[in-house]
DNA sequence: AGAATAAAAGAGTTTTTTATCTTTTTATTG
DNA sequence: CAATAAAAAGATAAAAAACTCTTTTATTCT
């Protein structure tokens, strides 16, 4: 579904809201360290993020990338369209040039529904609350 | 979402559903053709396909690729697990190595309901019923 | 039986995605 | 202000996916 990329990013985000802030910022081996992923490629995903400001960073000593509150604050939609890009919430799941109830393709209407339950899943919650369900209930990222 | 050749396959399949049957044949050229999809390579994926008993074909004079009774009769869930793997349905959607409710990533609830609308979207119809509509209702493959 | 036809199988090639390595820029600290 | 730490940027490499070409095998028709 998502690309490999956007998964490592989504993760590397969530880990990011638990673990770091304005005040601990993280460097790029420990977060690719801790969640197994090859850390010259996660650099590039986090640069990218920051680029478009869905996460922050500073160079230097003590620098390092974190999340500010209103990073925080926004939810993952932003992450997944930076990655794989805005079309993968609408184009057309069967590849057709445009995706539209006015020249649907077979499978349409279903899709619609599917991809609600998409954009639920990136959408309806904040990176924060996503955290802090990570934190309570102690899950894997 | 799908992969390419996975679209390639289900826009092929239904193709097949609505332009062939038992008494006629068609060419992998023709369906290409239609479908505007690179000839060679869908030539791979019928063949899988076929190896797989989800659409028929014969050599020879006359022979070509087409759709049995039974095979439109099924629903699109075994096209997609024949080209892009079971794992589509089941995987987890962060890329964890297991999905399971007892070790959920932070997404998994959400994705359950996702993954709901993506399994209406392939079974809850057989190919022959979306081909009927295509037809009644013309819409592009 | 022999020629023609069409899929099956096998062996490449190209493009895209994933991953690594090196150099440059920027900030911090002593 | 020099030394250092870390991200940013650029260039390269490996793996996977998408696509092409060639040969083989099965079938039909004359
Ligand atoms: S036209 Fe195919 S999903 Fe909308
Ligand atoms: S564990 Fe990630 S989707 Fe189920």
């Amino acid at each position: 579904m998502f690309s490999k990329s956007c998964k490592y990013a989504i993760r590397a985000v969530l880990y990011l809201a638990i673990h770091s802030n304005a005040e601990h910022k993280l460097g790029v081996k420990e977060v690719a360290e801790a969640l197994d992923v090859p850390g010259p490629f996660l650099a590039k995903l986090l640069q990218q993020l920051s680029r478009h400001h869905l996460i922050s960073s500073t160079k230097g000593p003590n620098g390092g990338f974190y999340l500010s509150k209103a990073n925080s604050n926004a939810n993952l939609r932003g992450v997944v369209e930076s990655i794989d890009g805005p079309e993968v919430f609408t184009s057309c799941i069967l590849g057709l040039p445009v995706c539209s109830s006015n020249n649907p393709c077979p499978l349409h209407s279903r899709a619609l529904i599917y991809r609600q339950g998409l954009l639920e899943l990136v959408e309806d919650q904040t990176i924060k609350e996503v955290a802090k369900r990570v934190e309570r209930q102690e899950l894997k990222i």
